[in-house]
DNA sequence: AATGCCTGCAACCGCCACAGG
DNA sequence: GCCTGTGGCGGTTGCAGGCAT
């Protein structure tokens, strides 16, 4: 027995969507919104499933949407977000004003993806693919869990924010936050995201916990501390995105409280440096100097 | 010119979460 | 607490157009 289907699908148009189709689909939403989709199409005089008609509007028709090739800079910024987020197409696309979840995930499995593989670097993890000497030098570069690496990406991308808009005026700031879309460089997306949902939910793991970075997969201690959260615990996904990744930290510290070892955050600022193999950050101001003032400057 | 291969993208599919009854 | 309907999401597919042979 197959799962029934989301609706009747005898008679319906599948396909492309024709002109006539768009026109008609868009004049009904802008009169009437679009309610309830399952029955909208009856009602714009579409024969369409109502799913159909949702995805159509939300990748293509929505008049917010920017059409056309991405720029280099959201190219760079859909690939810092993804080695936040992960495959959370949805999640990306909130962070870039304009852009689909759809169009987001097409440009990574078509050129993104590819291209980072050609410089050698995974696509999933975001590390180098093959790493031909486990030490570099004097300093021996630690191989860090995926996670690890994203919540050293994560917090260095922030902690580089910060860094840069202590800096600026106390003015700039409040003009930052009020108006998000004007933010032009990755930092600034960076930050706007700190402060969204996903910062937050970041931010309120944290509260009152203190020491170095510890992942719940390798802790034995990490159920019964995710246990005594408010919130209902709900099994993390093994995806890792800041939300469910911060879920699996059982001791962590924003960096402002951070009172880990020295080894500790040099171990997570080279693995965040690993990303520095990607061009597009080599020129992206990417560890700006006031970053590492920050960290020389570390008490 | 014909054919086959490759690529990019729109659209579909199936699963999941959530709200309401 | 369970069931059902609905919307949303991520993975995958299929087609059209471009390119190479």
């Amino acid at each position: 027995m197959g799962r029934a289907p989301c609706c009747e699908k005898t008679g319906l148009k599948r396909g492309p969507w024709t002109q006539e189709e768009d026109e008609l689909l868009v004049e009904y939403i802008k009169k009437n919104g679009h309610g309830s989709w399952r029955s909208l199409p009856k009602l714009a005089g579409l024969l369409r499933c109502g799913k159909s008609c949702r995805l159509r509007w939300t990748n293509y028709l929505r008049p917010d949407i920017k059409r056309g090739p991405f720029s280099p800079e959201e190219e760079k910024l859909v690939i810092q977000l993804h080695a936040i987020l992960g495959n959370r197409w949805a999640a990306i696309a909130a962070q870039m004003p304009g852009r689909t979840d759809n169009e987001i995930k097409n440009l990574w499995n078509t050129h993104l993806r590819k291209r980072l593989l050609s410089i050698g670097i995974d696509p999933q993890t975001h590390e180098p693919t093959s790493v031909s000497s486990p030490s570099v030098g004097p300093l021996k570069r630690p191989s860090a869990s995926p996670s690890t690496r994203h919540m050293a990406q994560w917090e260095s991308a922030r902690m580089e924010a910060e860094a840069r808009l202590s800096m600026e005026s106390s003015a700039s700031v409040s003009v930052l936050l009020s108006s998000p879309n004007k933010s032009t460089t990755s930092t600034d997306y960076f930050l706007r995201i700190w402060h969204s949902e996903v910062g937050e939910s970041f931010q309120n793991l944290n509260k009152g916990k203190m020491g170095c970075f510890s992942p719940a997969s390798q802790t034995s201690e990490s159920n019964t501390t995710i246990e005594t959260e408010p919130k209902p615990y709900r099994e993390p996904e093994p995806r890792l995105d800041g939300v469910t990744f911060c879920q699996g930290f059982t001791r962590a510290s924003s960096p402002c409280e951070m009172e880990d070892s020295s080894d500790t955050s040099l171990q997570l600022f080279f693995d965040f440096a690993g990303l520095n193999d990607m061009s597009f950050l080599e020129s992206n101001n990417w560890f700006s100097s006031s970053f590492l003032r920050l960290w020389v400057n570390k008490p």
